[in-house]
DNA sequence: CATGCATCTGTGAGCGTTCACAGTAGAGAA
DNA sequence: TTCTCTACTGTGAACGCTCACAGATGCATG
């Protein structure tokens, strides 16, 4: 015997009008912000809604206002690198909590294969979201793309790289991240500052350099091409780029990491290479990840306010979705003074 | 002038029918199996599918049907703890997944607080899921009798404690992988070997600890209760459930920690002691989590197969909504040897 | 030739809402 | 009084789909 057999037929709002007394019209009117109700009618149908457990039927309000009351969270990345960073659950758990607040349920949706992107970008298209927040950090991506031609409403997560559409999204001030952390370490008396960068077709990547070259011409720093080396936010990376970077600037006195994840390899080689942290040479992380506080020493980082950034670009997309123009939304970054600097 | 504009109608079943020439019935039966259907009928409405670019219209056919084709994933925890657990993002990206190849959306719930709880609950009893894939970890979680008197088919991952409730269930074989962990401790030549468990309010801590018990009487060690510390899951609380155990136990040489991230505080607290690992002492983890490769040394550790936890957990979820009774489904783990024992 | 059966097709009704519209009542102005 | 205006209320018609049912067709069977 299924259990799912006691599920009683719920009331509907025909239920509820003959409850309270009123017409369907009256009550819809009192579920849709109760204007031009009177206060006795409006009454009598909380009342009524009360005592009939009544919620409604989203299918069928969808159905007549073409709306859908729900957004997707769009996952574009090619592999499983989002999930493993802490910067991305934050993102998920907080836009999450910051829809339900307004009562919009959150689809999650991952497009990491050709196939996946498909079937989701048909999901989108055939409007059974109303928007999307859009986490894909590849240059060119022919989402974004497909997405505005369809005219649904996008804020992405960081400047969508090599786009001609206008989209909207929130990033953290990334450049000007990256310019404090320069600055701490020139203002501690570093002088040969090398950067292991992030992948140069993502916003962070690109924008971290760009303040990591201002810095040094503002202080008057050669732009030394020894010093800069890429990497792909992995640890793994950190550790090759750490090497590359004892090779091509071996009097380095320290550096600028694009991400704690790349920092903490950058450690382990300097370790094995025999460098001392802070003494030696001086490490400065970005993201202030859970990483960063475990790593030996603990990371000097670059705090990205992913709270903010979450509910902004929740913010920001029901505006479009009301109608607003897309915009862009930049947000302050915070330097977090550890032991590694 | 918002670029939504130019969203045109989209095509209705009736548009697909007229270009093929056959009426709205035998297009719903070509999109809904196909059955009854005569195969020049059948070529005609789908090359008319493909010609107008329909997509059915979830909502219209949910408000028939009263189904709604979706499933929650629902997150019943008081803190962000899973957020921060590398396998709780392989299972929900895994779930997503499995279910996308379905064509099934998934719904990200957050239920932390006790007003998400309740917003939450008044979606799901409200009928606008098919299904619930629940995570909650702590006994007695008045969500899962909720949902199963509100007769929603429901999936947990791990056996839910203190449920009279018949619920259904996917989990590893904790008890059977602290064993074999216990085991491999045991014939590496350990014999005073002590645990760090789980929560005791969580199948995995319940689990875990009976598994180590076993084993000890199965080798006819002695049971010590200065052997054995409770923990949190946390890695701080691996880092004073080790320090309770330096005091209580200090002729310990192995332990078995119920989590990867409690064996790196443990790890953490055996350095600082100066024991040095494996050689004075074993650890043994558990989850094979990225930590458990990126501690020093690697942990031993167990896997669990949590690729297939998703999957199953889907295909129970799927089948106990096709109308099949609830069921339990144990997953084997796996040891993984590395340098830490 | 009628009957039964399986296969296929079209039609009308209805799912639970919202929305436009028509209508009522009461207050105030002409 | 009569008219206008505002506040409020009820009603029918959608929204796009599925489902039950009625009919039609073809073929084998009695």
């Amino acid at each position: 015997m299924s259990t799912a057999a006691n599920r009683r037929r719920p009331a509907t709002i025909h239920d509820v009008a003959r409850e309270a007394g009123v017409s369907r019209g009256t009550v819809s009117r009192v579920l849709n912000g109760g204007h031009y109700v009177s206060p006795t009618a409006k009454a009598a149908v909380d009342a009524a809604i009360r005592r009939t457990g009544y919620v409604v039927n989203r299918h069928a309000r969808s159905l007549i206002t073409g709306k859908s009351d729900s957004v997707a969270f769009l996952l574009t990345e090619p592999q499983e690198r989002f999930f493993e960073d802490p910067n991305f659950n934050v993102l998920l758990r907080a836009c999450t909590q910051a829809l339900a607040a307004q009562d919009i349920p959150l689809l999650l949706m991952i497009a990491g294969t050709e196939d996946e992107r498909r079937r989701n970008l048909r999901y989108i298209e055939a409007g059974h979201v109303d928007g999307v927040l859009l986490v894909s950090s590849h240059s060119g991506d022919p989402v974004v793309t497909r997405l505005h031609e369809a005219g649904v409403p996008v804020v992405a997560c960081g400047k969508p790289l090599g786009q001609t559409a206008k989209i909207g999204y929130v990033a953290a001030d990334d450049r000007d991240g990256a310019r404090d952390m320069v600055r701490h370490l020139y203002e501690t008396g570093r002088r040969r500052i090398a950067t292991v960068t992030g992948p140069l077709d993502t916003p962070g990547g690109v924008e971290r350099l760009a303040g990591y070259r201002e810095t040094l011409a503002e202080y008057g720093l050669p732009a030394d091409e020894a010093l800069i080396v890429q990497g792909d936010y992995s640890r793994a990376g950190g550790e090759s780029a750490a090497a590359r970077l004892l090779e091509s600037a071996p009097d380095m006195d320290a550096v600028f990491v694009a991400s704690d994840l790349m920092a903490q390899g950058v450690l382990d080689t300097l370790d094995r290479a025999g460098r001392r942290v802070p003494e030696d040479i001086a490490v400065g992380g970005f993201d202030d990840s859970p990483a960063a506080l475990s790593s030996r020493p603990p990371l000097t980082t670059i705090r990205q306010p992913w709270d903010r950034i979450s509910t902004e670009m929740v913010r920001t997309l029901l505006a479009r979705i009301a109608g607003e123009e897309p915009a862009a939304v930049i947000l302050p970054t915070e330097l977090v003074r550890r032991a590694s600097t």
